[in-house]
DNA sequence: GCTTTGACTCTCG
DNA sequence: TCGAGAGCCAAAG
């Protein structure tokens, strides 16, 4: 399986009003590629599929996002969780951990 | 195949 | 608290 793919699949398991991070996605898939997620979500095949803004920057910051950040932003409150200044708030609350789907 | 490119993360001053 | 620099990895050129 392909290394988006995999990020795809992880991704999808992320619930509704929830955020996780580059970090936690890589850790899923049993390896440090963190750049390599946010590359492969870029480019994303699978954009109105995968759930793609609900991956935000370790540090609670909204980071980045292929159609602009304030479309990403406004999927995120559309779906509860609120943002203030680019951070994601109360985000250690808003965090999902992934589980290990693929172990290294 | 080697080089470049990011929606990243960590460390240090 | 904030910015710059280095390290990181897969994909595209």
């Amino acid at each position: 399986m392909r290394f988006s793919e995999k990020i795809y699949k992880i991704v999808k398991k992320i619930p509704k009003g929830r955020v996780s991070t580059y970090k936690s996605v890589a850790g899923a898939l049993g390896c440090k590629a963190y750049r390599a997620v946010g590359n492969a979500l870029n480019k994303n095949p699978y954009w109105p599929k995968v759930c793609c803004h609900r991956i935000v920057c370790s540090d609670g910051k909204v980071g980045g996002f292929a159609r602009g950040v304030k479309e990403k932003v406004r999927l995120l409150e559309k779906e509860g969780v609120r943002i203030k200044k680019g951070k994601v708030l109360s985000f250690e609350k808003m965090f999902y951990k992934l589980p290990k789907l693929y172990k290294h």
